[in-house]
DNA sequence: GTACCTGCAAATGTTTTGCAGTACG
DNA sequence: CGTACTGCAAAACATTTGCAGGTAC
């Protein structure tokens, strides 16, 4: 297990990228990879940029932002374009490729979720029109149903 | 049939909004109106404000974005994020609500399309969530199947 | 006639870039 | 040690907004 491997971490991968494409492993690059992996959840530019800051105080914007394009450019992170005003950004892309999100009108929150049945006719569909399918962006914004029925969302209770 | 009824067009079903809300239709509003579904192709903000002042000098750009931002409320006109710095609006939306796009990342173009087995399984995974879907937005980047093979891209032919 | 709408230009918010200094390998 | 990388601050964009004047109804 040389190169890239599904089993590494996408931590591990970023860094393994950067070796082979002959950049440095800067303490910038080491802690911005380290946050934006840190955890499963979404995460905007400027966000990123405020936790590295706690962790490294040399951290500026312009390197978040490089490194952010890093990650994307070697297809480790993805952008989800959730309608907010600025774009987050999608830790959980290298791991599972495939899943799509659900965004709730109500509470706002972003879920996750794959499906077999789904890849299988997107690929049909696809390839139907000539194509083949290389990456796929599928966000559904839907209604709680428990909200509606029972006046309480599981996701997001009250007092909250 | 008095409300807006799909058989109407986006553009008249934009000016019957309008005039429910009691929002005035000014010369501006219904040039914009007019060039955003004048034709089925996806526009940025900028584009829809060119083709607007070529068809009416007065028409400013903070009105177009005041405009779109209406369209967009109303349900008649789409934001599709396809990866550009700045987002596209799909004016085929109101007509077709649930196709979805395919983004040739040979030829770069837009290609709709819709399939009704997708939608089923989109229902039923979202149901199996707990949610309701209300607005699904697939768009799946993919190679050229005859450029592949053939060399030729038969929607961007050679000598283009 | 008047409230709503528009254009202008400035403000805002986000991302990019040029450059001089810094540090990885 | 040299070259790639960083921080800074300015630039480049995209979009929004306040306000004075214009216009649909």
């Amino acid at each position: 297990m040389t190169s890239s491997s599904p089993a590494m971490t996408p931590q591990a991968r970023a860094f393994e990228t950067m070796r082979t494409q002959g950049l440095r492993l800067t303490s910038q690059r080491k802690t911005i990879t380290e946050v934006a992996f840190g955890n499963r959840e979404h995460f905007s530019a400027e966000s990123l940029l405020a936790r590295s800051c706690r962790r490294n105080a040399k951290v500026s914007r312009a390197t978040v932002y490089r490194t952010l394009a890093f990650l994307v450019r070697a297809g480790l992170l993805r952008q989800v374009g959730i309608g907010q005003s600025s774009p987050l950004y999608d830790p959980n892309f290298a791991d599972h490729p495939r899943h799509g999100h659900f965004v709730c009108v109500d509470c706002h929150k972003i879920v996750e979720f794959h499906d077999h049945c789904l890849d299988v006719r997107e690929s049909i569909v696809t390839k139907d029109h000539g194509f083949s399918p290389k990456r796929v962006n599928l966000q559904i914004e839907a209604t709680c149903d428990a909200l509606r029925e029972k006046g309480v969302c599981p996701r997001n209770p009250p007092g909250t």
